[in-house]
DNA sequence: CCGTGGTGTCGAAGCGCTTCGATACGCAAG
DNA sequence: CTTGCGTATCGAAGCGCTTCGACACCACGG
């Protein structure tokens, strides 16, 4: 592995030359950075990243949190753990995984021995260990969801609640006065950040157009098939027109089979709405409505701001919604056919 | 943060007594190991890590490449890269994750900055471009999973062969003579590894045992349950009794499914067995006999052959096939009651 | 002509650790 | 009493980079 040292002979300039023309901290001649560019291609050079992380103090590394359960719902964390990583590659960083039960020693070793410059959370539980550890922590950290709890921190994510809030919005525009949700199992909204503001906003939004609405959390105890279909009995048997689904694909799936089985279709009896989906909706059958959850966008931003409180210009702490947008794919129509 | 030099100063002694202390590269008497010791849990002390890349030219970091791509099955995937996180930090290794489409860029760049000790390679495609990297890096590698050219490589992986040989076996040992193959799509016979090995061994057995044999690959194109039905339908056509099923979970719940509709029983009617399947079978309706394909066994060896490849008792390349076990739940019997 | 300020480059001092060789000590053997 | 050796410890030299302050040079205005 080529050295900083032998790219400067190379080029015919001092060591530091090199380092300022890499880094761009101070100005270089056009000629001199030409030169020493060349020599960089040639030698194949790359500073050695102990090196730099020593002197520079920086490590050019983010340390991803990322407490794999066994209930983990392996999809959407993958897209999360993808999304960040290539978000980190924009700025030269590279993502290093803890993925440790015990979430919090890995934060504080990592941070402990300077291996990351920040630390991003994901799969953030609502009552969640890691928010005290980030409070203490001597590197910065942003949270990937919204803990209860988030005092001081900095958290990226979608604006769940509003998304709920547009989707009742959509059903009530066209006419539904009877709606319904349909959601994660009850478990989720302890382990989960974001369920629960699913459901906040979908009853507040609810209230304000003056709708009758409820909630059903199918229990996935046994098959999943027949909880949703008796979780859908409950809804259908209230005079539900139009059902928002916030729940794993599986559970769409069934959802969907379930409607079809009782022949009832889409849109024309009843109406649909999928919110906070990382999965492709607009293949289902029938397509179905959605306001997504796009990793790309939490983590994006995310990455942006580890950047910034990396910077002198560390931006405010505080939680940061991502607006949700609306996908139409028809699965919404007037009620009333039935 | 702590550094050694505080370390040395409570304890009373040097800074490299501390460092050989902790190393364990020297003999330090017990009298003063305890008071280092001491020193470094009231200080909280963890080396730099920057430190100790550049001084020790030990990094105490994996490179983990797993190119994630469309259309792969995240839980496995995701069982992998856990498995591996947790065996690297049996030795105090941390894993930093390189997902970039252009796998090889991420190993390159890696390995010339001096990031991590070793490459561990997954989700490996029968023809890899990381195969020739991976000869040429100043870094060791070790790859989960056979390529079609492994030549001075180090891999590990399950014996699919030998685990398809004895679902076989086990089939034949009931008495069952014409059985068939339910495997992955046949687009994933180009992009993974072992469903040929899988295939291949299936064959081979069934040819050593004399048995008549059908392999059927469904397209997953549109939707997958019809293809499974279909691709069933072949199989039940020809007489099959005993099937060895190789696909993934979705296909298997499909499978179970059509052949309860079509009024079979497991194992009355039809024999199954489940071959390196990472999902759980003996939960299904009925539980499936299996030999699973255990990304701790896999990834534990691929850990710990990296750890002797950076030690000096290097070990020779070639490949490391972990034994398959069989797991019986009763979805095996005799043929003839159908 | 000298002073002034900007521009481009260099030398050297670390960053915090590991490790080599040297040293000091005590003890058994000569 | 010296010699030799094993044990426990120390000092100092890097590891390869970043960054600070210094310096040389040139163009400009006075």
């Amino acid at each position: 592995m080529a050295k900083i040292h032998e790219v400067a002979e190379a080029a015919g300039v001092s060591i530091s030359t090199v380092s300022y023309a890499l880094s761009g901290k101070r100005t270089i001649s056009a000629e001199t950075r030409r030169r020493i560019e060349q020599a960089v291609r040639e030698l194949d050079y790359r500073p050695n990243a102990g090196a730099r992380m020593l002197a520079g103090r920086r490590t050019n590394i983010f340390a991803l949190t990322e407490p794999f359960r066994a209930d983990t719902y392996a999809p959407a964390h993958m897209a999360f753990v993808l999304a960040t990583s290539i978000a980190a590659r924009r700025y030269d960083y590279d993502v290093l995984l803890l993925t440790e039960e015990q979430a919090s020693a890995g934060m504080r070793r990592v941070a402990r021995s300077g291996l990351a410059d920040a630390v991003l959370v994901l799969d953030v539980a609502p009552d969640d260990e890691r928010v005290e550890l980030a409070r203490h922590l001597d590197i910065p950290s942003v949270f990937v969801g919204v803990p209860n709890d988030h005092d001081g921190l900095v958290c990226v994510d979608l604006d769940f609640e509003a998304a709920a809030g547009l989707a009742v919005d959509r059903l009530a525009d066209a006419g539904h006065r009877t709606i319904g949700l349909l959601g994660h199992p009850a478990a989720a909204y302890h382990r989960s950040n974001f369920p629960p503001r699913v459901r906040a906003g979908f009853e507040r939004r609810a209230r304000e157009r003056g709708l009758a609405d409820t909630v059903e959390l199918p229990e996935f105890g046994g098959a999943r098939r027949v909880a949703v279909r008796a979780a859908l009995g409950v809804l259908l048997d209230r005079g539900v027109t139009g059902i928002v689904l916030h729940c794993d694909e599986e559970a769409h799936v069934a959802a969907l089979d379930e409607l079809a089985a009782r022949g009832l279709r889409v849109p024309d009896d009843v109406s649909v709405v999928s919110v906070g989906s990382t999965f492709d909706t607009s293949s289902m059958q029938p397509p179905l409505d959605v306001l997504p959850l796009v990793p790309q966008a939490s983590c994006d931003l995310a990455v942006d701001l580890a950047m910034q409180l990396l910077s002198d210009a560390v931006p405010p702490p505080g939680v940061r919604l991502v607006a949700p947008v609306y996908h139409d794919h028809g699965s919404v129509a007037p009620p009333g056919r039935r």
